[in-house]
DNA sequence: TTGTATGCGTTATCAT
DNA sequence: ATGATAACGCATACAA
């Protein structure tokens, strides 16, 4: 820990220590005058502006982050708990989060929960405790003391990915029950009457809850049964997706229809599908959710849910520095999701109707 | 913004502005007991830091973070900038760094640069301002500004997924250049003679550029020639994977065996060659670099490097917050890869040689 | 429009 | 071992 001053011989790059004062003094201004043009250009004459500005330049000045935050009370970072990076909607949210903040000068801490709401609880407390101005959240499965804490500091937050949330939280996603009934909706036109259900429903994963609920909801109403055995809950993998599917199929062959609450473990259930020789969509159909990238690309392409990742990681950006300027918004928005039809769903077996082409919902 | 002062009834958990001072008032020490309990608890005496830690939690306290960094220097934040999180080996290695640091009570900032150097700089820039301990970067191509930022900044640093980079800065990652020459060789052995490549590169990821330099190295030395229509550039999706090996194969059918930077691209023109009607590895062998998940899941399976991008995740965590602690640490670190041989490859078509299994390098 | 002066919440140095 | 006190660097209320 030694000090090394006047290490390097050139003035003005030599040390990190450059203060408001420094340049003040080196612009002949007062340090309030220095604050101002960093601050509010506007109202500084155009000549201290620009003498300033120089002596910003010309000693490299970057303002010090504490001495800001402790003064204004904000510290230009929000923070954002996802279950993991893993999931590549996730990682979409959170980039174009990322780059939207970049845009007003804000900063984003991360953490990820690993789908578990004490771990969850924590990342927020330790996110609070290093002073984010606002919280963005996955889902509705927040332990009660979650909510508490971030209220307790006075934070604006919100949830994303989902459509509602408990708790006049704020929410900015789809509404995945629908979209999963939607498409279920659609399986059962193309005459299919045996579903499978491939769901990860880890407790703290409501996104795929309410999608599953959403498929019941719609095999319901239309007095389509489906047996406890025909609903595997598997965690989000590729090798599940193989695994449920395998399972589902040889347990109860008169299925038709599997419909997968993710796109990973589609994808894991076509490749299944292959192995053993089945053909899709000729003898089954499989359904996903989400639209990552690979989806249209794997043969046969996938018909799923596509997810506008992107649009939500903007909106909750943007919504929260909103929020975080005292702006208060009270928007819940409900963004549109698409059913996108592909190559892996047909008819039912030995019927002849034919499927309906790029239906849109909502 | 109105002062709701004694809004709410309950005394414990009203107003988020408990400060050190109020602790200190309802324990009946001073403020710097106060401190000590927290910081240094092992000088303070029993009794007082039993009585502090009380009224602590009586009052749900948390120290406020400007304040903190104002006065000790240290944010306990860090930084990370990737090219983007929709790369699953970045995601998994910013996922692996910030499970790390949550151990140490640490944070993490995060950034993308879209593989553009300038705006690496940029969101440098950005971190350092919002005060990190400490930074971690990806690869060997920043700006040269960049480097000069941080150093003057007097931040520790270092750079991921690369071995070795310039000008000393501290690497932790794996030898991209060696891996993808022991591909080659394998291929080689193989008795492959003529190969084409997909390689992303764009003029900022120099891992790829490592990795076709090392292939370019090992077929120069083994005499086969590689003709400049042989190697194409794209940019890292499955699409352009398609696309790349379409035009490879149409231009120059004689290539028994394309090699592709990264697995994306080897996933695109394994599926580009289903379509085409090529048999793999039977008419043609393709391989990959990352090993991503769906590397041994796709059909055929794809032969490929593997990365630790969790290891690398790790082990920049761990340095820098060292670093960030006064520890000098002089490591540079080249953790291994593997060769992962799989289904995607095989001998030269008209061949009988046998691959070799699941070999490893390094 | 600009300067002066104060305090944000904490930690650490100094006494005691 | 504990308490008083002085910064840390900046932004703003107020004075000029």
């Amino acid at each position: 820990m030694t000090k090394n001053k006047n290490a390097t011989p050139t003035p003005t790059l030599s040390d990190s220590k450059v203060k408001l004062g420094d340049v003040a003094r080196k612009a002949g201004v007062s340090p309030a005058t220095v604050s101002r043009v960093l601050n509010h250009p506007e109202i500084v004459s155009p000549e201290l502006r620009e003498r300033v500005s120089r002596a910003v330049t010309a000693l490299a000045y970057t303002r010090d982050s504490a001495g800001r935050a402790l003064k204004s009370r904000r510290t230009r970072t929000l923070g954002v708990v996802v279950p993991t990076l893993g999931i590549s909607i996730f990682a979409e949210g959170v980039e174009a989060m990322q780059n939207r903040l970049s845009e007003h000068g804000y900063t984003l801490l991360i953490a990820n929960s690993q789908y578990e709401a004490r771990r969850e609880l924590q990342e927020v407390a330790s996110l609070l405790e290093h002073g984010v101005d606002g919280l963005a959240l996955v889902g509705d499965a927040q332990l009660p003391e979650t909510h508490q804490l971030i209220r307790q500091h006075g934070v604006p937050y919100l949830t994303t990915y989902v459509a509602t949330a408990r708790d006049e939280v704020q929410a900015i996603g789809i509404d995945n029950e629908g979209a999963a009934a939607s498409m279920a909706r659609y399986l059962l036109e193309l005459g299919h009457r045996h579903f499978g259900i491939i769901a990860n429903l880890p407790e703290s994963n409501d996104r795929s809850m309410s999608r599953y609920l959403g498929i019941r909801a719609a095999l319901a109403e239309a007095d389509v049964p489906l047996p406890h055995s025909h609903v595997i809950s598997m965690s989000q993998t590729l090798q599940h997706g193989r695994q449920g599917l395998r399972q589902l199929i040889q347990s109860n062959p008169e299925i038709t229809a599997v419909m997968c609450t993710t796109d990973t473990l589609a994808i894991g259930a076509l490749a299944e599908a292959r192995s053993l020789g089945l053909k899709v969509p000729q003898h089954i159909s499989i359904t996903g959710f989400d639209d990552i990238e690979l989806a249209s690309q794997f043969d046969p392409p996938l018909t799923t849910i596509s997810v506008p990742a992107n649009e939500i990681g903007r909106a909750a950006a943007d919504h929260l520095v909103n929020a975080a300027a005292g702006v208060r918004i009270p928007v819940i928005t409900t963004l549109p999701h698409r059913l996108i039809v592909r190559g892996s769903t047909g008819p039912a077996p030995g019927l002849v109707r034919r499927p309906k082409l790029h239906r849109t919902a909502e």
